[in-house]
DNA sequence: GAGCACTGC
């Protein structure tokens, strides 16, 4: 069964807090199918595991961890990578008695972490996952009543905050991997400060002691700005424990480099010939510069000297099939040596072992808000000096290694310090409706680690004003609060709740599933135009939401068999993750008294009219010149290719994506040469359905958009 | 007629 979790043991956390003796980094399954070979002797492979834990750095500290843990509200930990402090810090609370009656909270960024953690725990500790030990992550949950210790991502301990705003489940709550700055751990820093302030009051009364108990903090991570944490909860409490990390050499480029690409493939050629055995890590900033560097490897690899190794290529990137993905993890053929070409998931989600070289372009791909065209981009820049130095790392992690970085010393000292959080430059609709049901309603004035830009918030309020989530004063109301128990975007949200007077819930249910995940279909690029042609069966002249419904009835029809899949490029790994969410919504609606089954049947006009209860404002009107203006901004657009409805000529489009892309894709059909061309970009529609003119809601009372009424 | 950093509920 190749599933998500298949991934749980070469995550970061996993591997690098329980390194064994006999790690194979193919998968948890395997360390541990290697394990249960101790446990017929389960007396030995107790001792083992305590062995193993004594040899963790963060052992020597631990009277001191318990101790300022003991004397101080909050405590900051920063631990380098393999110090334990994930899986240590909260048995060793646990041990001195520190959680009372109540249990211990550790959350992190990411499923797969918060899955393998809780497992390792669950074996030191000597207990059934799920028991004392557990893990909550969506769709998941292995936690009881009996949970001391309990692994949960960001995402869910933020959900727990809707009933149990004080966290008064909790007697300690632990804020792992700090450093990423995530949209929620940042909201979590908050909350948790609150909770702690509010229930530190309660205490003071008397009355009411009993009921509460005081909330320890403990922030951890890897690398961070210790002080600016230790400012922001008013502590000194800061513990630092050493990592287990092996030298890396640092190699920069003399000059800078016009083309990272091309600086890549000499420098990976290079290391080949002239370096001593290792695989290499190259990190470049998305898939398409991956294929592009691939091709250029096995062109001159062919021309290498005979008597150098063959060089073996593997891709890594998000979008990738899993079977794809986990060849990264095959060792290298006889005399070859092994190459990996990566995304920023080998810099935190995925560890590779074997990795002696990390060739570092410098450049990632960024999500951010471009004020000057008004939308979220996805573009590529210069990384920090924290991420250049994560990479770095992964040289060295299980001997010395060697970094070659792109790029000269002097931009390295130019690059900023850390990567910009997200909470300063990403779309915040879903996290203001959160807090406003959290009964924040002043969200500009919320005690923010960073606060985010006005600007930002401000177009967040808007945008829940105009779904009418708040009211005219930017308070929260009955639909805001209901709004904000799915855990979906707000205006998907909208469409479910709309959709129980319209009486399609069934439908809504499984559109909005559908599109909560990147992309249903799978189209490699050598197999570009049959992709295109299995698509046809499916399309719909109502738009690509229906169509998108057709293939999910398929999917259904043909019970998610894989070679159906396969053979109708259907990407089975994000269609079971819709019926996941199809599930999850199917029962949260149930809760909600919106009957879920509910269905509009054939009647399809109904659902597209459902839709534009959430997506109104993205419409569009047809121009003479068949390019399309919206009807917020007036700015030109056009549909996506992709689209089923592209050329269709559809007199009013609404949509529920716009992407933006970039002009040297243009330039490069005119002038064949992209080089010396700044990006620039131009907005197109990805997702378009045909729309009636008179379904559309009216009227529109924003005052905002009182001049785009039709 | 074209393109998708990474997560998460």
């Amino acid at each position: 069964m190749k599933n998500k979790r298949k991934f749980s043991s070469v995550d970061t956390v996993n591997v690098t807090e329980t390194p064994l003796k006999n790690k194979n980094s193919k998968g948890n399954t395997k360390i541990f199918s290697k394990r249960s070979k101790f446990s017929t002797d389960s007396k030995n492979a107790t001792v083992r595991l305590q062995e193993f834990r004594r040899g963790l750095p963060i052992w020597k500290e631990r009277e001191n961890l318990i101790r300022i843990v003991k004397d101080n509200a909050t405590t900051i930990i920063m631990g380098e990578m393999g110090s334990g402090k994930s899986t240590q810090t909260p048995q060793f609370l646990l041990d001195a008695g520190l959680t009372s009656e109540s249990s211990i909270a550790l959350t992190q960024p990411r499923r797969v972490a918060a899955i393998s953690l809780a497992s390792r725990v669950a074996r030191e500790v000597g207990t059934k996952l799920g028991h004392r030990v557990g893990y909550s992550v969506r769709f998941d949950d292995k936690s009881s009543n009996a949970t001391v210790i309990k692994y949960l991502t960001d995402g869910m301990l933020l959900r727990e905050l809707l009933s149990d705003p004080l966290l008064l489940n909790y007697s300690i709550v632990i804020l792992d991997e700090a450093h990423e700055r995530t949209l929620r751990t940042d909201i979590l820093f908050g909350m948790v400060k609150r909770a702690q302030e509010i229930r530190g009051n309660k205490l003071k009364n008397v009355v009411e002691t009993r009921k509460y108990i005081p909330l320890k903090v403990i922030v951890m991570s890897a690398t961070l700005n210790s002080e600016k944490f230790a400012a922001y909860f008013n502590t000194s409490a800061i513990l630092k424990i050493p990592g287990r990390q092996f030298p890396v050499n640092i190699h920069y480029s003399n000059v800078p480099q016009s083309d990272y690409l091309d600086a890549a493939l000499t420098c990976t050629l290079q290391i080949h010939v002239e370096q001593p055995p290792g695989d290499i890590l190259v990190f470049l900033p998305g898939q398409e510069d991956i294929e592009t560097l691939e091709k250029l490897i096995s062109e001159y690899g062919t021309n290498l000297p005979p008597d150098k190794p063959k060089i073996f290529t593997c891709l890594l990137f998000a979008a990738l099939p899993t079977e794809q993905q986990t060849k990264v993890f095959d060792p290298s053929p006889p005399g070859t040596r092994k190459v990996i070409l990566a995304t920023n998931i080998a810099e935190t989600s995925i560890t590779i072992s074997g990795v002696r070289y990390v060739v570092d372009t410098g450049k990632c791909k960024i999500r951010k808000f471009n004020s000057r065209i008004k939308m979220e981009i996805l573009s590529v820049e210069n990384i920090s000096k924290n991420s250049a130095d994560q990479r770095m790392g992964r040289a060295g992690r299980e001997a010395p290694g060697s970094c070659f970085r792109l790029y000269t010393e002097e931009e390295y000292k130019r690059m900023e310090k850390d990567t910009e959080p997200e909470i300063k430059r990403c779309n915040l609709t879903s996290i203001v409706l959160f807090l406003k049901a959290l009964g924040i309603e002043n969200v500009l004035e919320f005690d923010y680690l960073d606060a985010p830009s006005r600007n930002l918030l401000k177009r967040a309020l808007e945008q829940l004003f105009i779904l009418k989530a708040l009211d005219n004063k930017g308070k929260i109301n009955d639909l805001g609060k209901k709004m904000a128990e799915f855990p979906i975007e707000p205006m998907f949200a909208r469409v479910l709740i709309a959709s129980q007077s319209m009486e399609c819930t069934k439908e809504a249910i499984d559109i909005v599933s559908l599109l909560s995940v990147d992309s249903i279909f799978f189209s490699p690029h050598d197999q570009r135009e049959s992709a295109m042609d299995m698509k046809k069966k499916f399309i719909s002249p109502l738009g690509d939401l229906i169509t998108f419904l057709n293939v999910l009835k398929s999917f259904e029809v043909h019970k998610g068999n894989s070679d159906w899949c396969r053979q109708n490029f259907i990407n089975k790994r994000n269609m079971k993750h819709v019926t996941d969410i199809r599930k999850q919504l199917t029962q949260l609606c149930a809760r909600m008294d919106i009957s879920p089954v509910t269905s509009c049947g054939e009647d399809f006009e109904i659902i597209l009219k459902c839709m534009s209860f959430g997506f109104f404002c993205q419409s569009a009107i047809l121009q003479p010149d068949n390019s399309y203006k919206t009807i917020l901004s007036n700015q030109n657009v056009n549909i996506h290719p992709s689209s089923t409805l592209f050329n269709k000529k559809i007199e009013v489009i609404m949509y529920t994506e716009l992407v933006s892309i970039n002009v040297k894709t243009i330039y490069k059909k005119c002038f064949g040469d992209t080089k010396k061309l700044a990006d620039g970009f131009s907005a197109k529609y990805l997702d378009a359905f045909g729309l009636d003119i008179g379904s559309r809601q009216k009227p529109i009372e924003n005052p905002l958009l009182a001049n785009y009424v039709l």
